[in-house]
DNA sequence: TCTGGGGTCCTAGGACCC
DNA sequence: TCTGGGGTCCTAGGACCC
């Protein structure tokens, strides 16, 4: 804990649902949920209009759609309009200061201290947020922010989520431990849905509760590292410095099935799909891993990994697909399974040297970094495997608009950026029954007219997101 | 037709080594 | 022929975060 307020954390309200908004006059306004749209799809963020039907993050996309009225909308995400607009509000707060840490698209903590140019006062650094919120709101079509400055990370957090949206919340020094007391224990860093209900056992539900039990209670209770941090935290005790960038420990990818899967050769498929996605997001970092890990989720949702530890560090997707089958070999899968996962850990910079001596049957120039030049992502085909580029098995996956719309291509799916050669740029309503609706519309038009196509007319096409 | 996907950190037991 | 103690690595699981 710092003598002055110089840790800022901002995030941006409701930033999926906002983006959305932004871009579709249309649901300006109104009840909007961005997340999973299958069956088994959860819900990423909701609205603040969608929120007061109940609907929140990670909740079943089906309970939400049980709770909003009729004409809510429900959108797949944008990945790219997001990272566009993240990355325009994670490049002013690092004109801010030097020292960035950025803990998802849409939030980060700003070490104000870190700034030669920053007036520490609690009336300096408001200052200094408000310009900021006001510049973000200004460079990207008026999303909102909400910021909280205090001398912790885990004060600054608290004070970010106080007043959302847009709120600006300073905690002055020697304020925490009256603000955090009243507060549930659930605000502590650490503590989720299992900690909370092991605390209430014990009586204990705001903060000033925590703060009377013993440390060694704590620790007996919950472990030495969980047990001593909720001592210190719940004193508003938190050390933890702003950290500019973290080397990534793992690499994963996962799929949740639309419907549990029992053929082993329709798991094949879908593993050698996971092991090449995860194998270039590996390569993409240039890492090197040396464990590899299979996640299955059995049909009652049971959940659990098998995992084996290389001798050398690799970047091949073959190397890591044979892992990954002689692990998934050995898992029942007669039930059927709901989710896949494969993933890598145990990430070096390099892969050894004396491997070209060991083992020469590995393939070396498999294992270099991918050329990335233009900055995309590396196709799944730029790996070498000796499997097949395309998936044997129709693998249907929850999430994704192609299980969504159904079979035959072209697909649609709602949410998505659209361009008619007549009527110009539109959006995604909904596809289905061989017909698109599509709303044309962009950020800075009025809300505009609803058309429905055939999914083939060849006047539609795929467009990038729009600007501003 | 409840329950995504991508991560982090911690714990605990067993193997193995000295 | 009766059992120590520390350290590290590996595996599996759990809680938590966004």
């Amino acid at each position: 804990m710092r003598s002055t307020a110089s840790i800022m954390h901002l995030d941006l309200d409701a930033f999926f649902a906002a983006v959305e908004q932004r871009d579709k006059p249309s649901l300006r306004g109104k009840p909007v949920c961005v997340g999973g749209i299958g069956a088994r799809g959860v819900v990423a963020t909701a609205s603040y209009e969608a929120r007061r039907f109940g609907a929140r993050s990670a909740m079943p996309t089906a309970e939400a759609r049980r709770r909003c009225p009729s004409g809510t909308a429900f959108l797949y995400p944008r990945g790219d309009a997001y990272r566009e607009s993240s990355r325009i509000v994670m490049d002013l707060l690092r004109s801010v200061s030097p020292v960035v840490e950025q803990v998802s698209v849409d939030e980060a903590y700003v070490d104000l201290a870190a700034a030669a140019d920053i007036d520490l006062s609690a009336a300096g650094v408001r200052a200094v947020a408000e310009r900021l919120i006001a510049e973000i709101q200004d460079a990207t079509g008026g999303l909102t922010a909400s910021a909280g400055i205090a001398s912790s990370k885990m004060l600054a957090k608290i004070g970010s989520e106080l007043e959302k949206p847009a709120g600006l919340v300073v905690v002055p020094p020697g304020r925490e431990l009256q603000l955090l007391g009243p507060l549930s224990v659930r605000v502590v860093s650490g503590i989720g849905p299992a900690t909370e209900a092991r605390l209430r056992s014990f009586g204990v539900e705001t903060v000033a509760d925590l703060q009377r039990m013993e440390r060694a209670d704590l620790v007996s209770i919950f472990g030495s590292a969980h047990g001593g941090s909720l001592h210190e935290l719940a004193r508003a005790r938190d050390d933890r410095e702003v950290v500019v960038e973290r080397e990534a420990k793992s690499v994963s990818a996962e799929e949740t099935f639309e419907h549990d899967v029992v053929d082993r050769e329709v798991l094949d498929a879908e593993l050698v799909s996971l092991a090449r996605r995860t194998a270039a997001r590996l390569g993409k970092s240039a890492a090197f891993a040396r464990t590899v890990t299979i996640k299955v989720r059995q049909h009652d949702f049971a959940t659990s990994t098998r995992s084996e530890t290389l001798l050398h560090p690799t970047g091949d997707a073959g190397v890591i697909l044979d892992v990954a089958r002689r692990l998934l070999a050995g898992v029942d899968v007669s039930n059927g399974l709901r989710l896949l996962g494969v993933g890598v850990s145990g990430l070096s910079a390099h892969a050894q040297e004396q491997l070209r001596f060991d083992e020469p049957e590995v393939h070396l120039a498999a294992q270099l970094p991918f050329t990335d030049s233009d900055g995309t992502e590396p196709e799944e085909a730029a790996v070498d495997m000796d499997v097949p580029a395309t998936p044997a098995g129709d693998v249907r996956r929850t999430p994704s608009p192609a299980a969504y719309t159904g079979d035959g291509p072209p697909t649609w799916w709602p949410g998505q950026d659209i361009a008619h050669s007549e009527y110009g740029a539109g959006w995604v309503w909904g596809s289905g029954l061989g017909r698109v609706t599509v709303r044309f519309e962009g950020p800075t038009t009025r809300p505009g007219r609803v058309l429905t196509f055939r999914v083939d007319d060849p006047e539609l096409s795929k467009a990038d997101p729009p600007q501003w």
